[in-house]
DNA sequence: CTACTTGTTCTACGACTACTAAAACAAACG
DNA sequence: CGTTTGTTTTAGTAGTCGTAGAACAAGTAG
């Protein structure tokens, strides 16, 4: 885990968001599991603590991640099954690159999809 | 057309560039239709001309739209069938919501998907 | 050919975001 | 108790977003 790429048009931040709500989707991310510390992870990744803890924060707003003092960050309990999603996301996967659409186009049809 | 809120996150430019996706996708804007010019567009959505001509660039390098000095922005010829897409679409839409994911858990799902 | 339209390029500015940095603080842990 | 860890504050640099004005080049239309 935790591949970040500074030369991505993607912000630190994000990138780190994005992948600790692929492991929760994916299960790599158990409920209950504890992530490293945002100094720790900051150290590892040779990242400023600030952009670790925004992450964080993105993901404890969005109700993935629970942040205490002293004990850190840690996966909440959502518990759902994705088996329907992750096979709808290869099928549009599938269908998407048949018609030639490219990632945004797709990512935005399944915003506007989604906000209705 | 061209409904774009001054107040969201997302950029001005980045609102055009999804509206012109979302049009040639659902065949509101069929190859070959030409679109306001810069200038003009800008006028009317009271925008400046480089916030315009910044996401028709854009749709340029991405295909979507070609540019010529005189005449202005025209649609590409794609013509892709986008039908099975659609559906696609709608079904992950629905399992998504089903799940209880965020819109932006969901197209993260997607570009890993597409990514590979 | 001429006049007009339209995209292209350039410079510049203010506002905002992303990231880093150092420090001090408060709550929970062992 | 001391340690760990998130929280908050202040500050600086770099880059993006949007606006603005101007000049330029390649097409279109008459």
């Amino acid at each position: 885990m935790w591949r970040i790429d500074p030369a991505s048009d993607d912000p630190l931040y994000a990138q780190l968001v994005a992948q600790v709500r692929l492991g929760v989707a994916h299960g790599t991310l158990r409920p209950g599991e504890r992530l490293p510390s945002a100094r720790e992870l900051a150290a590892s990744l040779e990242l400023n603590m600030h952009t670790v803890l925004r992450a964080y924060q993105v993901l404890r707003d969005d109700g993935t991640l629970e942040l205490r003092r002293g004990r850190g960050a840690v996966v909440a309990s959502t518990a759902t099954d994705l088996t329907d999603v992750e096979r709808a996301v290869a099928d549009l996967a599938a269908a998407a690159r048949r018609a030639g659409l490219s990632v945004q186009t797709t990512t935005t049809l399944v915003t506007e999809a989604m906000h209705r």
